[in-house]
DNA sequence: TGAACGCGGACCAATTCGGTCCTGATTCAA
DNA sequence: TTGAATCAGGACCGAATTGGTCCGCGTTCA
């Protein structure tokens, strides 16, 4: 269930990839796809697909290719991975459209907005950099506790309202 | 990438109503299908696994039915999901089988196996008592926060290892 | 002017998923 | 003892998704 799409990981080592191993901080879709191993017909989809959301800039012609827009530091693990992920919630009671496909009578629907709610907090601040080493991923987790302290007072709120 | 299968929701649903509304514990499949509007044969299946999973135990003949076969408060939500989910891993680089598709050197794996644990570790914790209220629910991510505190120290450990 | 490159639509094969159908095998109750 | 109720589970199906390929276009630089 926490599983992502192949695109995804393509993303992910990507980004990776163009945070460190950059020539002139520009790597071209065919660079990119030898060194890591990837098909690259499928790699420039996902490349656009980042551009698309404002990660990467791209500069076409020869000696072109695409470039993180701004530092990894400042691009979040949920950034990479949502163009490719069609949706970030639990359950399909709680679908983008806020909708549910089940009666209006569907039990699962409040729990499972405040896990929703909760795993998503989780993943909320987890930026790219932490990606390069391990030991940044964990001192984050570490940190991330801290802030899913102080956010589980709003969720509790929330849960009040629900009932 | 968060989303469950369909027969886990109907699993949640379905423990979720045992849990509640069961006449003298037991429910039968027809029952439970038809008051939570979900299609017989596979809540059959689904219940089916659950038996299989050891979470119900099943009495056939007339008058017979399914029971859970433990208090809610013991039944982990993972529990509930995972005869539905081919795998729990974030990535592919993470199955079952701990292997990987690509090669040997991916480098995402490392940082993906300290990000697995700490999902994983977040939802160990969750009991379907839970699910009965919200309350309960956001009280326990609070509580959480102070597990995980704890775990994270393992992790680090862990991640030093792996570099 | 042409090669290098990004852009993106069309298409495809394989898998997965939600769901149905059907045939047992048990067990209880009349 | 018979039959209805109930679980058990295999076979199958259509639709959607997914991972991937192919191809043609537009742009830009050398």
């Amino acid at each position: 269930m926490f599983k992502v799409s192949r695109k995804s990981e393509y993303a992910l080592i990507a980004v990776q990839h163009m945070a460190r191993r950059a020539r002139d901080g520009v790597t071209s879709v065919a660079e990119l796809a030898q060194a890591e191993n990837i098909p690259p017909d499928i790699l420039a989809k996902v490349l656009q697909g980042l551009k698309r959301a404002g990660l990467l800039t791209a500069a076409k012609g020869a000696g072109g290719g695409y470039r993180l827009s701004r530092p990894v530091q400042e691009i979040q693990f949920l950034d990479v991975v949502r163009p490719f992920e069609e949706q970030l919630s639990v359950v399909t009671c709680q679908n983008d459209h806020g909708g549910c496909d089940r009666g209006g009578d569907c039990t699962l629907r409040d729990p499972m907005k405040v896990l929703n709610a909760f795993v998503l907090r989780q993943f909320s601040n987890l930026t790219m950099d932490m990606f390069l080493s391990p030991h940044k991923l964990v001192h984050h987790a570490r940190a991330d506790v801290t802030i899913a302290e102080s956010a589980l007072h709003r969720w509790s709120a929330e849960a009040d309202v629900a009932g």
